[in-house]
DNA sequence: CTGAAAGCGCTAACAT
DNA sequence: ATGTTAGCGCTTTCAG
């Protein structure tokens, strides 16, 4: 059917050999300018196209790279993307990008069919659910490069990309309490990710600095991210039946805030909601909850250095022993 | 470094030949069953996989679908894309996503890059600032099967998926008017999009229904799909500015009822807002509005009714000349 | 500066 | 039932 003209064509047509077309199109310097010429006005006019499946399987590369994070509806998310699809795109690689929906199963079959597919290499956030890294350490085992970025593991030594968690936490909690609010609870994610434990620190550091009491029983973890609206409505009963009434909850994820808004609601009039701060990414969230007070992270950026390291990491002809772990700054808006 | 394990390793150390290990694995009926097993479990022990590149470049076909949307951040095209996924994984395909933004030059640079990395097939939802519909009608005279999904053109025939936006939009309307609103006004996507002549059409039927005036002036449109908050809010100053108080809004879609939103909260209180009724896939948007009607497209199941369409398009083995249009139902929410 | 030849990994004719 | 061979399109030695 679809029968794309290929370098033996230009070959044939010009006379010349194949190796000669291919040296012009990749702008080789052992080449006659003119001869470069006839076949680069050659290839141009017959509108040539390179196969890159072709070219693929002559490097032992794809030039594309795949993309794991939990979901793409999802202002975070979504800019994480449009930050790694410029880079990646700059460098000549293709994005292959696959959805866990923070689901164990999901992450291990995608990240297993991403190898397969033969990515040069893998940019990941962790799904909320897992909590066996096998599927990875296998594959990093096995030479395939692996940048993480916001929801980070342990397991081995790689680049990552993440923010200041911590210190965001602690604006956000901080801004609650100049707000006047004294009973803040924490809304958190599930309890194994790398980012729960460290915005739940920036959540006591903010407490400890205004001598505000902490005890374990003002946190609530969501096991599934917030994918069962489930856990979350559990959460918002269990702040409702403490015995000191919840005035304000730091929430730890923008899917988070909205079940967490979307809870209230069916519970009570806007008015009388607890206020609510939060890591964010999302336009339409401050305008849901009036005073919302939300943590923006950087995503288009970490995008983009996560991308940078990972092509780094492929394109690099010796081992790497030296990885970064870049950590950017929040910002916060209060209203 | 990555060094996968390849169909003459296996060959070599079993003393047999690459072709008989060729049809081991892909199970051909004319091998003896003990060498097929021998085989199969070697490559289960070695944790052979398949070079998905190098059987590309043997078939001519990449087993990979390409996807443009305007965006993924989006709740009926991320739900559209879990349908395509759901169908393309289960017949072995690869899905590449790509996001237009809804710019005419991303399309054309999406396209192209899709068509370039070979891909079998695309399916595509129109950006909606395209008019020039050039680069599509070149590849598919090329012979690149295309399957069109929610915004179709029709400058060839083949395989559309759509629902009933007419009927949809006159019941979205007609909820409207149920509700006492006789002032009703339109806001519409970019004029040349498929979808917002029949939505417009729907609108008017409500109106004819219940013996209300339509006018040309009671509709404004946003040529860019509201990727210009500007262009609603533009649209809003409007219905202001109208003789008439305008008390209910028909929105043609969710981006737009979002920045509709968006901009009457910046000008009054809730309270004051027209009513809203619209296009919307999304669960955040009636918490917005409290008493917002919306239209619900089956966005999974279009997804994979279209990947159904564009599998079979591309598995034909002879030319296809009957060309299916499917229209799915929507479903109306209202409170 | 250009050409001939080999091979990336897989598979489908064509033998045997 | 198995092996031999050739080739998908591109690139890269190696020779000239």
């Amino acid at each position: 059917m679809y029968k794309p003209i290929t370098i033996k064509d230009i070959a044939r047509a010009l006379a010349i050999s194949p190796s000669t077309v291919s040296r012009a199109l990749s702008d080789s310097y052992e080449i006659n300018e003119l001869t470069k010429k006839r076949i680069l006005d050659y290839a141009e006019e017959h509108k040539y196209k390179r196969n890159p499946i072709a070219s693929s399987l002559r490097h032992g590369r794809s030039y594309s790279i795949g993309v794991v994070v939990c979901e793409v509806a999802n202002s975070f998310f979504s800019q994480a993307i449009n930050g790694i699809e410029s880079v990646a795109y700059a460098k000549g690689y293709h994005v292959i990008i696959s959805q866990s929906h923070d689901a164990y199963e999901r992450e291990v079959m995608n990240i297993q069919h991403l190898a397969n597919r033969s990515v040069d290499g893998l940019l990941i956030s962790m799904s909320a659910e897992t909590t066996d890294f096998s599927h990875i350490v296998d594959l990093h085992g096995r030479g395939l490069p692996f940048v993480f970025f916001d929801r980070i593991i342990n397991e081995f030594e790689t680049h990552t990309v993440t923010v200041n968690n911590r210190e965001g936490a602690r604006k956000a909690t901080q801004s609650l309490i100049d707000k006047g609010f004294r009973h803040i609870v924490h809304l958190a994610n599930a309890p194994h990710l790398s980012i729960t434990a460290e915005r739940l620190e920036g959540f006591k550091d903010a407490l400890r600095d205004n001598q505000l009491p902490y005890t374990d029983s003002l946190v609530r973890y969501c096991h599934h991210g917030g994918r069962l609206q489930e856990e979350i409505e559990d959460a918002v009963a269990y702040y409702a039946n403490l015995d000191q009434k919840v005035d304000a909850i730091f929430v730890a994820s923008d899917r988070l805030s909205m079940g967490c808004i979307q809870a209230y609601h069916q519970l009570q009039p806007v008015a009388q909601h607890p206020a609510i701060a939060g890591f964010s990414n999302s336009d339409s969230l401050n305008m849901l909850q009036p005073d919302f007070t939300c943590v923006r992270q950087p995503a288009f950026e970490m995008g983009r250095a996560a991308t940078e390291k990972l092509i780094q990491l492929i394109e690099s002809r010796y081992p790497v022993y030296h990885f970064e772990n870049i950590v950017l700054e929040t910002e916060i808006i209060t209203h």
